[in-house]
DNA sequence: CACTGGTCATCTGTTGACAATCTTGGGAAC
DNA sequence: GTTCCCAAGATTGTCAACAGATGACCAGTG
């Protein structure tokens, strides 16, 4: 529990000045389709351009920004057909790593992820909207980092962005506690020890709800993906496609004791 | 088959940098673990160290160098481990891809794949490893950016490390016609139009080669993801764990006619 | 002999200035 | 009124020099 005496590196500026875009992006002070003029931001960090245009290849590599050659730097402004791709991998990613957690049986991991589960109860209760992301940041980071170090990687990467798009979409207050309520249930799936069950209601769960906000149906190509699905009293059940695909809206759900 | 008359934009200086540093790796000529210093190298390209850091920065966003802070940027030197979890992500996605692409029924991708395989053949029976090796990438290539613009992304960065590490293993040859032998099966599945065996058998027999080259089991987490392989006589069999898991080395295989 | 502490060469982090390129706006020609 | 061209301004690309951090070496000490 102890944490580590790390060790306090001054950061250097090209780091901290990727950290501010990215905030600034994230908080959307800096909208997809924005300019990133190099000086002005050199002139706003009180640095000077060459960190700041390591920052800005360095969120380019992560696929926040997009570097058009001569011309500078600009926020990405994903396409709703992009936006698709990147919800389908990072759902197939999610089901690979609760395949890896599930079978690793880490009581440890688990614990901890209980945790911060805790901590961002008390977020969603509080409607600490920044508090709540970070534990969330914090909960995938927990099961990526522990399932597979690439897995993260190729997470991180689509994570971000996929946020800042369902932020675009306006929504005066995400269902934080409906976003709870899931991640519950993923956890006790982690613990009950079946990695092909954990993998198919995490990968299913992620495409519905993923493509729900995308307000597309799922392509019938990708139905073999979406197995399973979570009952309101988190009981899991085959899922059965209509036709015509029913995108129905899941209700505030009950939360189940901690 | 016309190539794109893609806009000839005399490339940067950090962009040429890049391109340089990942083709010295690649050759061996910067082995794993190797200390890049940024002034010998920017010495060798004649250019100074601005672009040059650009260019380490980049690759260390694709994964192929390690930046430690204050200490400098150092060829990535990755364990068995980390090889195992790069082998089994690029498996997932591998599948998925093929899954898209059975699914888009593209013809004139079907085609173009044809087309490389047969260039991958001159090259092959040149024992020209270069030429076969670029038009692999190729096909890989064409076959992700069709499929899922994010997968492409996601691909690339392990696909140049995964290779980095199998020629270090020194084969003295790489059986090319063997490697070739399969993705020409590929085809053949993406063209008969079942999405879910496309992905099955491109994922299983992803990690069947993945694992053989590093010389370990299929772990009993992953078996869910190897349920098919290729009979030498180009069927499609399901695939049996046998108890303990063999890994019995594949004979090069007759080829079939183009 | 192991260990401490200081010195120094080397390398990374950062800066400001210069060069090349792109964009923009106005004016001339049609 | 529209189109084309060009020049000025703005912005990115590149460079060389400075500042700060790191690690190796070596002398001195218990």
């Amino acid at each position: 529990m102890a944490v580590l005496p790390e060790i306090v590196r001054s950061p250097s500026l090209s780091a901290t000045a990727k950290r501010l875009v990215q905030e600034a992006i994230w908080s959307g002070g800096l909208p997809p389709g924005a300019h990133l003029v190099e000086s002005q931001l050199a002139e706003q960090f009180q640095i000077s351009r060459g960190p700041l245009r390591e920052a800005l290849r360095s969120l380019a590599a992560e696929g926040l920004v997009e570097i058009q050659p001569g011309r500078g730097a600009f926020v990405v402004d994903p396409t709703p057909d992009e936006m698709q791709d990147m919800i389908v991998l990072r759902a197939m990613l999610g089901g690979m790593a609760a395949r890896y957690i599930t079978a690793s049986a880490d009581e440890k991991l688990f614990n901890s992820l209980a945790k911060t589960l805790l901590v961002m109860r008390s977020a969603a209760e509080a409607r600490d909207e920044r508090a709540f992301f970070d534990q969330h940041w914090t909960f995938y980071e927990l099961m990526y980092r522990s399932a597979n170090r690439f897995l993260f990687r190729a997470w991180q990467s689509l994570h971000g962005l996929i946020d800042i798009y369902v932020r675009r979409l306006g929504r005066p207050h995400l269902p934080l506690a409906d976003i709870l309520w899931h991640y519950e249930r993923f956890l006790d799936l982690f613990r009950a020890g079946d990695p092909d069950e954990a993998e198919a209601v995490v990968r299913s769960q992620s495409l519905l709800v993923g493509f729900q906000v995308l307000d597309r149906p799922i392509p019938a190509m990708l139905r073999a993906y979406v197995t399973r699905t979570i009952e309101p009293d988190g009981t899991v059940v085959p899922f059965i496609f209509d036709s015509p695909v029913t995108t129905s809206k899941p209700k505030t759900r009950q939360r189940s004791s901690a």
